[in-house]
Formats: C-alpha cells, structure tokens, sequence
DNA sequence: TCTGGGGTCCTAGGACCC
DNA sequence: TCTGGGGTCCTAGGACCC
C-alpha cells in the first residue's frame, strides 16, 4: 500500500491562540507556560517567534525565559482554550480526508486526491486560516515518518515534500536524533557503536544495533534511519490506557503527613477522571520526585477492576507505603491504569 | 538554566511454574 | 537432592513525544 500522508501542524500554536485572544500582543515577545508567574517552577510551552529570537524555547524553565527575554509577555497555560480551537482545526481538515490527530496542534491527513498534492496542502492552509485565522505548516510524504520531518522544512507556513527519493539528499548528514523517535539518549548510545548519522544509521546491520538497543527498537531504529515507515492514516478513537495527575510543588514537601494528604488529594482528582472515563481500573501507580531531581515510582495492583474511590485511594497510599525514603518530595504524581 | 503535565511503549529482571 | 531451562507474568525504570 503505497500511499502519500500530509502532516499539518499549526505554528506556534499556542501562542498565536494567546495572540489572536489578546490582539495587542501581536507582534511581542508572548511566551506561555505554567501558571504564568516566570519567578515560579515551570516550563515554556511555547514561545512566540519573536520570543524565539531571544533564545527562548519550549521545555525551559520559565525562570530561564525570564532571564533571556525581561521583556516577554508572560501568560498562563489554559488548556480549555486550546482544545476549544484545536477542536475547529480538526474539523476543517476532516473536509480533505481521513485525519489522525496526534495533539492539539498537529495530524496527519491521508489524502483522498492525490493528482495535486502540493494544491491540497495550499487548501488546507487556507481553510484552517479562514476558520482558525492561525497559519499553519504542511508536509507531504509517502509515508508518516517522511511527512512528519517533512513539516519541520516547511515552517513557518510553508509545504514541503520529503520522499524516498530526497529522504538521504534532506537528511543523510544531519545527527541521528533529527529522527522523529530519536532522542538525545537514544543519540548518545548509537554514537557509542560508531553510528552518528542518519545515512550510518541507514547503513547499520539491524542485529548489531539489536544487540545494543533491544530486539524491538534495534532494527526500528535502522527503518526509520532509512525513511521507511508505516502510511497508515487511521481515525479509529484511541482507548486511554491510563489516567494520571500529577503537581510539582513550589516548595518541596518534607513532612510526610503532608505528602499522604497530597496524595490522597491527586487520588481523588484521578477518580473524578477514571469516573468520567467510564472504564474500571486495575493498578495505582505512585510517582514521587525527590529533591533535587530523582524519581521513583512505585504500583499497586487492585483486588478486583473498580472506579471506586475508596479502593483506589487505598491503593495510591499502599504504593505510597513502599517508599522508604524521606528526602524533601519536589513532584507527586498518582496514575490509574485501566483494564485491557 | 535548575528542570511541567499528560501520555505511550519497550526493556530488564525477578517471581513463579512446570 | 541442592539442581536445568524455558515460558509467562509483574514491576520499575527508561525513553520519547506533544
């Protein structure tokens, strides 16, 4: 089944949403994270591009972005608002074909027409800038791993294409962690075995980086160095495997008293989820990040599948009990894992 | 620079069983 | 009597992504 993908992914998505809600920040520096207090723990979740210019970027810590950019807008994330637009761009490009949403910002659209496909991701940028008034990137490639990288090339509001036939031309030279399932870890281990680029990637015996990585990722990892992944658009609804919640502390917590309460408190909250979720649960997972930045985790498994809250609690404080370290506590997190 | 929150999937090791 | 190997399940941790 050779077939082509178009991956849409809006740009800066979060901060245009912010900008298009508060006009008179068009053309700041708009940086969005946390609870929008840069002297607080948190992280960016996105940077405008002209906060971009400063060196800021997503994942860092609020305080640094405070530090790069004095003069950036600070805002708060509001995750509803987000879903609310995000909603809208997927509609609109349901009008082109079958699309996989893969966050708030970005899907993969299989494409029905495909005499014209440079014409198609024109229409979509179109039509998502008549519904959303947001810009957005396209890219096209004969499958989701080539589309997806292609994206990247084309911002910002731009279509590129990326197939077999250029995938070395675009990529060969670039460091292995261009790859969209490639990390920096993942990076630093294959340059351990001599493999540095995405062409040496391409090029490695399957079993070697097997032997290093794992039976499963180790020839996954020399496919995709290669561009060789799967076309398959699919809308089938996902099932949740899991709920969690989970809250980094302004202060670290070191009374223990206080870490039970609190994690009865995010119990109660992943309840409310699993309840609306509909779905019984098997397994309570506990998360605890220790300061100055070790976590562990620990797991309960439950008597029998339930939504209850009762047993549930019980079973975050049983996984709490399995800790036996009482350093100051930065992050607790509680999961619920559902039945299969 | 002092590192969020919400997810997924894979791996390794131990327990257990035959 | 003091010892093998394989399969499967469970758990904790690692890595990645948005």
């Amino acid at each position: 089944m050779s077939r082509w993908v178009l991956h849409v992914d809006l740009d800066q998505f979060i901060a245009a949403v912010e900008v298009l809600r508060h006009p008179e920040l068009r053309g700041l520096p708009v940086v969005v994270g946390g609870d929008g207090d840069p002297t607080k723990r948190g992280v960016v979740s996105t940077a405008s591009y002209e906060a971009r210019r400063y060196g800021v970027g997503s994942g860092m810590p609020l305080r640094t972005a405070a530090r790069r950019c004095p003069d950036a807008v600070f805002l708060p994330v509001d995750r509803a608002a987000y879903e609310a637009v995000s909603d809208e761009v997927m509609r609109t490009l349901k009008e082109f074909g079958v699309v996989e949403v893969l966050g708030w910002d970005e899907a993969f659209v299989a494409a029905d027409d495909t005499s014209d496909l440079g014409d198609t991701a024109r229409r979509i940028q179109q039509r998502v800038r008549e519904s959303t008034e947001l810009d957005c990137s396209v890219g096209i490639g004969q499958n989701k791993l080539q589309a997806k990288l292609a994206t990247g090339y084309g911002k910002p509001a731009g279509v590129f294409r990326l197939t077999g036939d250029t995938w070395f031309e675009v990529l060969g030279d670039q460091p292995t962690d261009a790859l969209w399932g490639i990390g920096a870890k993942t990076a630093r281990r294959l340059a351990d075995i001599g493999i540095h680029t995405v062409r040496e990637l391409a090029a490695a015996d399957p079993d070697v980086v097997a032997a290093r990585m794992g039976p499963t990722i180790g020839p996954w990892l020399v496919r995709i160095g290669q561009g060789r992944a799967s076309s398959r658009v699919t809308d089938s609804p996902y099932v949740v495997r899991s709920r969690s919640r989970e809250t980094t502390f302004q202060q670290n917590i070191s009374d223990w008293d206080e870490v039970r309460r609190e994690v009865v408190t995010l119990a109660h909250r992943v309840v409310d989820d699993v309840v609306a979720e509909g779905r019984p649960v098997i397994r309570v997972v506990v998360k605890v990040r220790f300061a100055p930045f070790f976590t562990q985790t620990h797991g309960h498994a439950l008597d029998s599948a339930t939504s209850d809250a009762a047993p549930i609690e019980r079973a975050a404080l049983a996984a709490l009990d399995m800790f036996t370290d009482r350093r100051p506590v930065r992050l607790l997190g509680v999961r619920a894992e559902f039945a299969t």
